[in-house]
DNA sequence: TATTGGCACTCAGGCGCAAAGAGTGCCAAT
DNA sequence: ATTGGCACTCTTTGCGCCTGAGTGCCAATA
């Protein structure tokens, strides 16, 4: 069994080793940390780890570095929660208080952590499942086609064309545009195909335009169910190539895909206000087979979506945990305002 | 003086060097492409070629490679234009007609552009300067705030949250809503500041709350004067990464920070139907000093925007040029209607 | 004058080999 | 349970050598 001692060496190992680059070995733990024993002890200790599968050799005698499973305890048992330094708390607070819609928070929020992490950065669109319609106003565009725009009560607006027909009169718009405001305003999204379906029906020369809008709208929800994210940080991936096997690209081109992300995301801990890791071969995707993951939850309108960084397995959790816990704090309490 | 034949031959040193990463020499030249002379003539030519700073040596007693100035040569002069395929236009025609926004289309566009050329790939959203005014949409979110949703001719819709001193009346944004939308109504961006300032004034009871939606208004519309521009397959800059000196990694920050990128592509030519080419350090960025950019314009409400690729010198010119060709007109053709 | 074959020279890259250095594993002693 | 000692293993680094592709120059040729 691995003692306690033990689990403080596997500790500096991750943390010598994440810091360095190097397999490490008992004499330098035994040098650079006061462990009040020799190396041929902190051997031992090796060996036992080793067995347990926490570290690994990468060459028959050379140092031991951590395995998945020894990242995974320490995660778990011996990092101390590092706390943001106040410039960085300054930094987030300005950058996110500036931003004047959903968009450019977003944006902004995805670049800051990036910068915090020197990592990729990703982040979700807040859910609108949960949201609510505040108000679908219909503009003529010319040639039969009319926007829809459906505006949330959480801010966020969603547009899109419907053709028409033909071209309707300001009066015939007005008019399907308040049929639909009183069926829907109000509403959660997830409710306004049905309560379109229910309300009363319009004046026969306008049923065509009515059932296409209907159409429409309920496509534009279906269309948002499925979450979007944003991605900052590329060049960060680039500097840690070197803790890659492989080529990353295979990794990259899977980040902007987004879809292996989102799946990764929602696997993950679905706790607001928890930082959740998911490390190496833990996950099943093979291009991520060599990386970790972040995550943490933050609250719009009462739905939970994620923020989080992607990196080698030799990344700095504790930071990387803190900086991903702070900066979703910060969004929730701007968007659930 | 360069021959005829010279120039011949520089081209097919861009041909064979973009294809094969090594640098190339007069014996592979003469046995390769049939010209009919021998190697010692080819490396007379060679000589002049390099003479002219067309060319150049990694070191000596080496093959040639091309210079800047011969990827010039070689684009200006001696490139035929190639054409795309047919399951490439197939595939452009597909992927441009099933998008529903402006949004969804221009991702859809940059990821396309990516994957034709294997580059990455950034498209500048539509201008907004010469789009007229639609309507300006005012909703009440509750909290002394109010949402500006401002729709375009083109179908751009761009959001504002807007804090009010207090909660108005429906009846009072009704009035609002009407006040401006008569103002500006079918006026362009970049007269509604005037045409609001011009605008007769409203109850005393208002003004306070008028005078913060335009100055919410003029900020939104000054806010899109600085050109935005959506990015994609940054994985593709990672996977020709030995084709740069140092780190891709600043290279690709640049990129995200998209500022020198915008640079870059204002300072190309402003023809639309145009295809323009960056090359190297032809242009003032260090980030940019190995990286070549091909760009072209298209239309949207009378306003150009440009689309482009980014990569390593050492590209094919004649493909990602005919490739941005087509993407832009494409673009062009849809957005304009 | 343009082209050609010949030839000496250069240099990067690959290979083999030895030495150095870091680290392990094991054992007998404490 | 801990320790010092010691033999052993591998990677890394440096050095020298060789090879091959390619050049540059020259004198001969058409």
């Amino acid at each position: 069994m691995v003692s306690q001692r033990g689990l403080d060496v596997l500790r500096v190992i991750v943390q010598d080793y994440v810091s360095s680059r190097e397999p490490v070995g008992s004499k330098s733990i035994a040098d650079r940390h006061a462990f009040g024993v020799s190396a041929a002890t902190i051997r031992n200790d090796m060996s036992l780890l080793e067995d347990e599968l926490l570290i690994t050799a990468p060459h028959t005698s050379s140092g031991r570095i951590p395995t998945d499973k020894g990242y995974r305890v320490f995660v778990d048992n011996l990092s101390d929660v590092k706390t943001l330094s106040g410039a960085q708390r300054v930094a987030i607070e300005r950058v996110l208080n500036e931003s004047d819609d959903v968009d450019a928070l977003l944006a902004h929020t995805v670049r800051l952590l990036a910068q915090l992490t020197n990592q990729v950065a990703v982040v979700e669109y807040p859910s609108l499942s949960g949201a609510r319609v505040k108000h679908v106003e219909l503009v003529a565009m010319g040639n039969s086609r009319l926007m829809s725009v459906l505006i949330t009560d959480n801010g966020r607006v969603e547009q899109r064309m419907v053709e028409t027909e033909r071209d309707l009169t300001e009066e015939e718009i007005t008019q399907l545009r308040s049929r639909i405001n009183s069926a829907v305003a109000g509403r959660q999204l997830s409710e306004i195909a049905d309560a379109l379906a229910a309300a009363p029906d319009v004046a026969p020369h306008l049923t065509e335009a009515s059932t296409r809008l209907v159409t429409a709208l309920a496509d534009q929800v279906a269309a948002n169910r499925q979450q979007r994210l944003v991605m900052a940080g590329a060049g960060n991936l680039v500097r840690t190539e070197n803790d890659f096997q492989g080529s990353i690209y295979p990794l990259l081109d899977a980040i902007e895909e987004q879809v292996t992300v989102l799946k990764l995301l929602t696997e993950m801990s679905h706790e607001a206000s928890d930082v959740s890791v998911s490390i190496g071969a833990e996950h099943e995707s093979q291009d991520f087979r060599e990386a970790s993951l972040v995550a943490g939850g933050y609250t719009s309108s009462g739905e939970v979506s994620r923020v989080g960084v992607i990196g080698p397995t030799r990344m700095d959790y504790s930071g990387n945990m803190a900086a991903v816990r702070a900066v979703a704090s910060y969004l929730s309490r701007i968007l659930d305002a």
